[in-house]
DNA sequence: CTCTACCACTCCG
DNA sequence: ATAGGGGTAGAG
């Protein structure tokens, strides 16, 4: 998806930023990311048809962060596909189907490992789970869309038409659709990366004058996209080198030129790419969308505007007749594929009956874009102020009416969080509990070595080795009920995994001061690299280590953490770790101690990402060296794994 | 040198 | 046969 090695290219035109340098404003998220990746943390329930709403709360714990940094959220969500990906969807579909039948299969047959891995590729986000989602949100009077067709476009109009200043997405097609500033990589620390489209001009090596944004959409058009595939050997480095040679505009004659633009004798442009190419932009210009303000489909930009032929916009989708039915499609109460009524939700029957049904659930105070005032007060602020920025204006005029509101929200949300925890505590509370019942822990560590069928059960025979970690056995109590307890009792435990990973943590801490941290964005994060107290952890046994570590973090945080946002470190914490929240919100929030516990977590957790980083590294090392010479020593940083492995 | 093809790894708790 | 970013080798 996307427009490939694009994040990357746009580097001069990006920047890191944090939330809290967003306050007042309004964001549209691309809420299929999370959706997502919250799947994955209840792949083998949805697998298996149990309820579950782990993936709502996983988004909300997303939602609740922008709202912790007075940033109002719009929830955008896809709608249907065009049919020019309706294939692919399909064949996705299909092959998902296959994952499913195989997971159940490996069940059967008691290989819970294999099971799993296809468990997570058999899992789809469908409407109802979006739906449910959304009613999560209506409740918190926060603002959900379905777009008409893609994501993408809805949210790029939301930032044109200066609804939304932000956009939150990890698809690099945001930028084609003309959307203005984009955080890509958004954790839930609150950092990202900011790309503004007014900065592509940089990116591209061109003057300010001499760029305009058709170049830019053109040179992703020609480097492969979506909707159009590449001509062979033309990259984003080829095209954009093409577009900043070319001053023509039609490029129905400009795309001729490419092959002696760019020396390329052999490569042959033909009617149907040309007529493609004017297809797949008409698709990035046009693509319709939902203006909730006006309650109405419209295109992204009208036709007129781009002296666009309609038959170009094949893949734009098509306008809904039905205009009682956009609305619902736009609202989430139709699923998008099907057009099937699901639910009956309308912003103008103020659900008040809802809201008493639900009265422990604390709602945002933001202006709603299904509400005809919101319409209004963009209107008197875009009359008094031409620029874009009048909406941030606009916002921290609530902010004015007090830091009360915000510290009520602030209350708000760490009361909700609590509420949230409980559930989610219960369970995890279960979860432990079911694990606890299973016979495996005590007779762990006598564990024969593991069963053939586990050594084999990797499906990637190039994935790290992991043959000495016991981990390769389902820890998932839920699933683990299916399969015999015979089976069952062969579980090692975690406590062991514990200490597999601290070992390698600790082996990592000897190695960390000669590995070199190679991507930007991780260095940018972490910008002390704090050295002693890995050397220092070098000979010490875990426990201390881990005291280590939550020190140093400590350190870190003490230092990073000059004035401000003690708030925000509780928040922070109350939404990251689970676990400690209950207690968390019955201390002071403004006790720093009483954050700190998450800290280090954190701090773990990207310490553990660097040993994924440079762990093969390192090994590599050795082996070359045991290796001898028939290898290169560029080779060497290679795929080496895969010889040795040989 | 630039671009593509390819691999391993991480997404979650 | 998830997808997308990161890294390397190798082709033009």
């Amino acid at each position: 998806m996307g427009i490939t090695g694009l994040i990357p290219f746009l580097e001069k035109a990006s920047a890191k930023m944090h939330l809290k340098d967003l306050s007042g404003s309004t964001v549209a998220v691309d809420t299929y990311c999370w959706l997502h990746k919250g799947v994955f943390s209840c792949a083998d329930k949805l697998a298996r048809g149990e309820d579950t709403d782990l993936y709502v709360q996983y988004c909300l714990k997303y939602v609740l962060m922008l709202l912790s940094y007075n940033i109002k959220p719009i929830l955008v969500f896809d709608g249907q596909h065009l049919p020019a990906k309706a294939l692919t969807e399909q064949r996705r579909r299909e092959s998902r189907q296959q994952s499913k039948k195989r997971a159940m299969e490996l069940l059967r047959l008691g290989r819970t490992d294999e099971a799993r891995s296809q468990m997570r590729r058999c899992v789809d986000v469908t409407h109802e789970m979006a739906l449910r989602l959304i009613q999560e949100c209506r409740m918190r009077h926060i603002d959900c869309i379905v777009a008409p067709y893609e994501a993408d476009a809805q949210m790029a109009w939301l930032n044109k038409a200066g609804i939304a200043q932000y956009i939150v997405t990890e698809d690099s097609d945001l930028t084609l659709f003309g959307a203005q500033k984009i955080i890509f990589k958004l954790d839930l620390n609150g950092a990202g990366l900011l790309v503004e489209a007014e900065k592509f001009h940089l990116a591209m090596g061109c003057t300010k004058e001499r760029y305009r944004f058709d170049k830019f959409r053109r040179m992703c058009i020609l480097s492969g996209c979506d909707y159009l595939d590449s001509l062979p050997g033309i990259g984003l480095a080829k095209a954009c080198k093409f577009m900043l040679k070319t001053e023509q505009d039609d490029m129905r004659i400009a795309l001729k030129k490419i092959p002696q633009y760019l020396n390329m004798r052999n490569l042959e442009v033909d009617d149907a790419y040309i007529e493609n190419f004017m297809k797949a932009e008409a698709t990035f210009k046009h693509m319709y969308i939902y203006n909730p303000l006006e309650r109405r489909m419209e295109r992204l930009s009208a036709l007129e505007d781009h002296e666009t032929e309609e038959g170009h916009c094949s893949n734009a989708g098509s306008l809904l007749a039905d205009s009682e039915k956009a609305l619902h499609l736009a609202l989430g109460n139709l699923n998008p594929f099907t057009l099937k009524s699901l639910d009956n939700w309308h912003p103008d029957k103020a659900t008040d009956s809802k809201t008493t049904s639900a009265k422990h659930i604390k709602r945002t105070k933001h202006k709603s874009i299904w509400q005809a005032q919101f319409n209004n007060a963009q209107e008197v602020e875009l009359a008094t102020q031409p620029r874009p920025t009048t909406c941030a204006l606009f916002f921290k005029k609530v902010d004015f009416v007090g830091q009360t509101i915000q510290s009520e929200i602030e209350a708000n949300q760490r009361q909700e969080q609590a509420k949230h925890t409980e559930a989610e505590l219960f369970s995890l509370y279960s979860f432990k509990g079911k694990r606890k019942r299973s016979p495996s822990r005590s007779s762990s560590n006598s564990t024969p070595p593991p069963s053939p069928v586990q050594s084999k059960s990797r499906h990637n025979p190039f994935a790290r080795e992991t043959t000495q970690l016991p981990s390769a056995v389902c820890e998932n109590a839920s699933l683990l009920r299916l399969v015999s307890p015979l089976r069952s009792a062969e579980e090692p435990v975690r406590p062991e995994t514990k200490r597999v990973n601290a070992l390698k943590r600790s082996i990592f801490a000897e190695e960390q001061p000669q590995v070199e941290v190679r991507s930007r964005f991780f260095s940018a994060q972490t910008p002390e690299p704090h050295p002693e107290p890995k050397v220092v952890a070098e000979k010490k046994t875990q426990q201390e280590l881990e005291l280590e570590s939550t020190t140093s973090a400590a350190a870190v945080n003490d230092a990073n953490n000059n004035n401000h946002n003690d708030d925000d470190i509780v928040l922070l914490a109350s939404s990251g770790s689970d676990e400690d929240t209950s207690s968390q919100s019955a201390t002071l929030p403004s006790s720093q101690e009483a954050a700190l516990p998450a800290k280090p977590q954190l701090k773990l957790a990207t310490s553990a990402r660097r040993v994924g980083l440079s762990k093969p590294k390192t090994k590599k090392k050795t082996k070359s060296a045991s290796l001898g010479d028939n290898q290169t020593k560029l080779s060497a940083f290679g795929f080496q794994k895969r010889s040795v492995l040989k």
